[in-house]
DNA sequence: ACTAAAACGGAGAGCGTCTCCGCATGAGTA
DNA sequence: TACTCATGCGGAGACGCTCTCCGTTTTAGT
């Protein structure tokens, strides 16, 4: 028998590490807003004051980085389904979940490519942040399903898409309107018929 | 009195240059349906027969080249919308034109990237696509306001960036349906409410 | 045929991505 | 505290892409 098991060890992350990722993001972030979803990697690494290989290591790919970024804000879109799910009436609901995805989105512009890249995006990477922005439209959208108010058939999935296209499109001052009035075409076509 | 005028010539363009230029569209049509909006222009120069620089004097930017590439699509897409309000209802016409919108592009997934270019590209280069299928969905949703089928606040830009939304999220074997869903929600929204 | 304008194309500067691997550091241990 | 080795660091460098510059070639016009 041997004394010491091969120990399934999961030693303490390293603090530097640690460090190092946070700095990371955080220029990261800048650099995106700053650049859009092009910056230059190694500026980040740089300015982190870090490696490229350091950089490389903790986001093996941009789209990694970028999802790492932008996860805190797709965990709040998917918070936020939740509470006005208990808070308003489904329709309701649903339509200020849209609105508040395209405010969002129009707060930081280029926010757009990183979530196409989320939500599209091929890499096994993104199933988790797709996953729950999929899933905070779906509760709000199967809720209004089962209350009657919209169309069966439905997918919540279509709406995101057509919510991601406007905010794509880069767009001049009346931005918000042009959101609003389309929030307001996709709900009221998405009534029950 | 000088004898010889500077000449406003206009010399014809030499026939080496059109050639070139021709081969040029041709090969990037192919890689840019293939590889997408990234793909390396020295490659398509190659490819081409010709060096960067010839490629580069052609077409100073990716996004000239784009342009040229799609210009007769954008150009299709704008008759279409000439044809279809001269033989269907608004409502209908509106509908055709908006699936034919999606099945084009669904026919070549990578164009995309290109069209939110053209749709929403800053640069001067584009106004004259933007303008034609601005227009051209402006023609059909216009006719479609004036005969009473739809709203008086509808503005057809938005419905283009919906449609370009839906073309712009890579999918799976459901983009089709998925897109004629979305038609529907947003024409069943567009209606006179 | 001749000539000047037009166009060509490739060498190369500059930037970005991403990898590899020798070295530094800090987490566990006594 | 001292030791040790897994873990993480970071920079050198290979490679690919973009775009420019400029000496050479080609062609339109005469």
């Amino acid at each position: 028998m041997p004394r010491k098991q091969p120990k399934p060890v999961q030693r303490k992350p390293r603090t530097d590490a640690l460090r190092n990722r946070e700095r990371i993001l955080e220029i990261a972030k800048q650099a995106f807003t700053r650049f859009g979803a092009e910056a230059s990697l190694d500026d980040i690494a740089r300015q982190a004051g870090v490696g490229p290989g350091t950089l490389y290591r903790h986001f093996p790919t941009r789209d990694a980085l970028i999802e790492a970024v932008y996860r805190s804000e797709v965990e709040k879109m998917a918070a936020a389904a939740n509470k006005l799910a208990g808070e308003l009436p489904p329709l309701d609901a649903l339509r200020a979940w849209m609105l508040l995805f395209v405010d969002h989105i129009a707060a930081k512009q280029i926010i757009a490519p990183a979530l196409n890249s989320i939500v599209g995006g091929a890499s096994k990477l993104y199933e988790g942040s797709r996953g729950q922005i999929q899933e905070a439209i779906d509760i709000l959208v199967k809720r209004a399903i089962k209350s009657g108010d919209l169309r069966r058939d439905l997918d919540g999935f279509d709406l995101l898409r057509a919510l991601i296209g406007v905010s794509h499109v880069p767009v001049g001052p009346d931005w918000r309107q042009s959101a609003r009035r389309l929030v307001d075409i996709l709900i009221a076509g998405s009534r029950r018929g």
